[in-house]
DNA sequence: AGCTTTTACGCAAACGTTTGCGTAAAATTA
DNA sequence: TAATTTTACGCAAACGTTTGCGTAAAAGCT
């Protein structure tokens, strides 16, 4: 690798200048600057960005990204969002798996992330544990949480409540009335307390008693989605319409179902949460919530960049309709 | 951030001994070393890599991981595998995005892994046009691709040719006679090329007449699986098999029978290829060519890591039943 | 005690940059 | 032409580490 120290010596002038050329700050004539610069052409010079960023006041922006190792793919989409900003930003991104639930392996990607002292960290639905909080905080460590809140640092995420209440509207005005919510976890404050929540405000608000059976926890995975359509069978009577936690619930309700060689067609109407790449490859395809999990990782790194990163964002959703939730009669709109 | 130099200062120590102590390099007593190193843990101390790797001989491992913005997801398995094993090395990710054949930005993805003078580079599916492939020889970097093939480097790649005959054969086996190709790119001499050879070795080696008018150019995505469905229809005769390129492109088959009102069910057998997520989470599930993308990563991360990865590795597949395949009783197997 | 070896540390250079300061030379002005 | 300003550059320090070399002090030996 050459360095400015190459390029000073064949045009015969101090690294100083040579500094000053390849920065645009000034302090040369034009014929030595088009000198260096076609030498430094020649010579292939790349500048080391690590020396570089150890003096410069004006340090590259390094952004730190940790995702866990979940099984849902929508941390890509994020990931997407804040790779293409960034590269507008010339910032660069550095990547590390958490796992699921790994405290020591957290502990790690957070110090590694000190070590290469990035401009901030934005992590992905990662749930910071007391001790690796308490750690965070040691540190003047700008970090953005997006989908998950993080005490005492920003985050972005939707409003699950109102995202909910809105979903299960939308199902309730094509006119069903026996409404399962499938996939949530309960204890999980963040999103599924939420979740269950808005769909059971939307319910009462619709004078819609709420049916503790229809509400089937699972971890927003394909494979709870396709445990609880077993569930969804043993009731004494099948809902009309299902509000899957995921896309990846919602394929997992249709697999079920498929497996039970029950046809969902005209039968049961599903509601996917994510617009994950699924809802549309999948048969049929899924109305479901739309998250802007691009827009999150632009936002994301934005806040980072602007080093004021103190302000939480709850970003709007909207629904998606791909036809998978149908008009249908309900049967109980006398007696109830 | 505190500074080795703080810790001296609290310490009474040279700035030397503190790193001889962190560096376990010996030359201390061992009073002083639990000195520092309480000490160290009371300040927080973090060594700053970037410093560090100027200087040290054995620096710091930063892997640069340069991914196209393809929609298809299998990327994000391969980042996986070079985490984790990474992480087991205690490398570094540096991700960039290239885009799609955007050729400036790639050269800006090069520049940016020779700033940061990565270990080596993790190219995935990443097709290095000639200045960018000429401008990268000048260079003494190492790069591993995965997926393609780029001249004059390693790669990881598969046996598409292999790949396409054993899952032709696997579909000839279950008593296929008419199996359509779809999806694949002709002019792509990589991917598309062999597998159209493949499958079509098979056929002959089946004695069975290859039709032009069953294989059906795409570029391996949802969409082209779902236009191409239609263009099955429009064939004098619809076959009882299809061989997808990928799964994604399967997946669109099957949304495209869907909405032209065809059942598969017992009518078209199909395959996949990839394994990807979408494969198990589809109805129905995938029969399909599984690529080892995981351990691709791996792989790719123990060559670079090795610096001799001069050896180009061919992974084998194999092919996952979950019975989209299924036996028919061919009604050709007299009259050809 | 006197000698040699070992231990435990400090000094200073180095990595590849950037940048404040200093200063000859060139350019401008009177 | 002489005085003044500007230009164009070099010097050296700094960033936070690591590491070869040097050396007092301690330890071991006879």
């Amino acid at each position: 690798m050459k360095t400015i120290k190459d390029i000073a010596k064949v045009a015969a002038v101090s690294p100083s200048t040579v500094s000053r050329v390849l920065n645009n700050s000034g302090g040369y004539s034009e014929k030595t600057k088009q000198r260096i610069l076609t030498i430094s052409k020649q010579l292939n010079y790349q500048k080391n960005e690590y020396a570089s960023s150890l003096v410069s006041t004006q340090k590259v922006n390094v952004i730190g990204v940790i995702v866990t190792n979940a099984k849902s793919s929508f941390s890509t989409k994020i990931i997407e969002g804040v790779e293409d900003f960034g590269y507008q930003k010339d910032a660069r991104i550095l990547l590390a798996h958490c796992g699921m639930s790994d405290n020591e392996r957290l502990r790690k990607c957070i110090d590694l992330m000190l070590r290469q002292n990035v401009t901030g960290i934005i992590s992905i639905s990662v749930q910071f544990d007391e001790d690796n909080l308490a750690y965070l905080n040691k540190f003047d460590m700008p970090l953005i949480s997006i989908n998950v809140v993080v005490p005492g640092y920003p985050s972005i995420t939707i409003n699950n409540y109102q995202a909910a209440y809105q979903a299960t509207q939308f199902i309730i005005e094509h006119g069903h009335r026996q409404i399962a919510l499938v996939g949530v976890k309960k204890d999980d404050l963040q999103t599924g307390y939420n979740r269950i929540d808005g769909y059971s405000k939307a319910l009462m608000d619709h004078k819609i008693t709420i049916d503790q059976n229809l509400i089937i926890d699972g971890d927003f995975s394909f494979d709870s989605g396709r445990k609880s359509f077993e569930t969804l069978l043993k009731l004494p009577k099948m809902p009309t319409a299902v509000f899957a936690a995921s896309d990846d619930t919602a394929a997992g309700i249709i697999s079920g179902a498929y497996e039970h060689d029950y046809n969902i067609a005209g039968e049961l109407s599903i509601m996917g949460f994510d617009n994950s790449k699924i809802s549309e490859m999948i048969t049929p395809q899924l109305t479901t919530v739309v998250q802007p999990f691009y827009e999150m990782g632009e936002l994301a790194v934005k806040e980072i960049l602007d080093s004021k990163p103190e302000a939480s964002v709850v970003l709007p959703v909207n629904i998606i309709d791909r036809g998978s939730v149908f008009k249908t009669i309900s049967k109980y709109t006398s007696n109830n």
